[in-house]
DNA sequence: TATTTTTACTTGTTAATACAAGTAGAATCG
DNA sequence: CGATTCTACTTGTATTAACAAGTAAAAATA
């Protein structure tokens, strides 16, 4: 049997198709969505083939599944949601959110005591450092400072970042997607240089991040140390 | 066909003997698990069976599937990984950490500007109050204030909290599960009252996490107020 | 009328089957 | 010997089938 559209599963497609519909309000937190057989009538599937649409929305905290009842959807993260699945700018939207590059992609060695083991690849390899500063409404929340090993990047330091995300080029011009990762929060006393990038007083209390993620290419990591004035905003997310 | 054994999925009992093995250190990092085939037959389940158990384990980051090579063990949160999936202790282990009442669990009124919106049911129920104190090798890391509707929790007021989690109780003795959540996350200059209960000096950073924890009981929420001192600590956490 | 039972839904579990697609090493060919 | 092809694995996708278990409202009963 031929697959419909260019090799992209059914279950994924499904998938994507009702997200779009939750995110953009076709159904409201609390609905009830059609039911896994007429979700099979409306989109010509097999139930198995819709269980695992359903199944990966519940995984993601779209919807919550309720045996003899149904699936409601449970969408929340749209008040200040920031850092919770891939990139900043996709969950708080482009609208408030500005980016100022600090110091522009540029090629160097890692720095000496990195915050995570790297692998001999990524040693080799070399990294491109960046310095990113994120503005909501004006207002410095985000000091960034990332790393990413100089894998099969070809032309990335001369690339324009103004105004996109880094997420996007990757996606878009390598074909690299964000599939997870870890990361340690702590709190710190602002130093100096995080004062004059994030505007904030001495001894004000900051949010530390360091993120390793994943990608789609094995062995290809992103690392960031990310510098979050929280004092107006929290950090949201789902667990 | 009868079940094995009291009605526990084979899927689910897969996924947690696998899980064990991972944790317990039986497979290690980086080492391949069975083929699907192979477990299909060690275990005697079919092949959409133990695909089940591996997807939610790769789901909760315990193995990474790669098409044509196998599952490869992916568990690092071992270092200090606290606060990562459902409670704290099962993620530290109680080994090292001890937990302090400092206010035993007492029904009392909501308080009234709550961190989250509360139903009606919940406002109505009034709410089981307690504080504690978590130590990490005697070190004072969590101060933590929960909150609970009190809805269908018998006698919960009456028991032991010491040297035991609070999710453990809700798990043995009213079935209840802890099934996911939200959270916010900020960072904030300890008050008085919290340096005296995490021993800390004027003016240091403290993590602040707002937790609401959704369970297997529909409508039954779990409420935290976490404060935490990452001074030596990080909390770690997988996304 | 109030309670209980039935019924018609819902999602959950499991099986048996088939083929597609990616991987890595063995076998073959130049 | 080196590069290519083949082959035997692996996981990914999808179908069809059947029954279990939970939910809620309709129907029957007291």
């Amino acid at each position: 049997m031929m697959l419909k559209k260019r090799d992209i599963p059914q279950h994924r497609r499904l998938y994507e198709t009702l997200r779009k519909h939750i995110v953009d309000g076709v159904y409201l937190e609390g609905d009830l969505l059609p039911s896994e057989n007429e979700l099979c009538r409306l989109y010509g599937m097999t139930r198995p083939t819709v269980r695992q649409s359903l199944g990966n929305l519940s995984a993601d905290g779209y919807i919550r599944k309720h045996q003899g009842k149904g699936s409601i959807v449970h969408y929340l993260p749209r008040e200040i949601g920031i850092l919770s699945v891939s990139g900043t700018t996709t969950a708080v939207g482009d609208r408030n959110l500005k980016t100022r590059i600090i110091v522009k992609p540029v090629l160097m060695p890692w720095p000496g005591d990195f915050m995570f083991p790297l692998n001999d690849l990524e040693k080799e390899s070399g990294c491109i450092y960046m310095e990113r500063l994120r503005l909501l409404d004006g207002v410095p929340i985000f000091y960034d400072i990332t790393y990413i090993a100089s894998i099969n990047l070809p032309r990335i330091t001369s690339r324009q970042f103004e105004d996109r995300s880094l997420f996007k080029i990757l996606r878009e011009h390598y074909q690299i997607e964000i599939k997870g990762g870890e990361q340690r929060i702590k709190a710190i006393n602002a130093t100096p240089k995080i004062n004059r990038f994030l505007k904030m007083r001495r001894g004000e209390p900051v949010l530390h991040l360091e993120r390793k993620m994943e990608t789609s290419t094995a062995g290809l990591h992103l690392y960031s140390s990310i510098f979050c004035n929280t004092a107006k905003y929290s950090i949201y997310g789902r667990f």
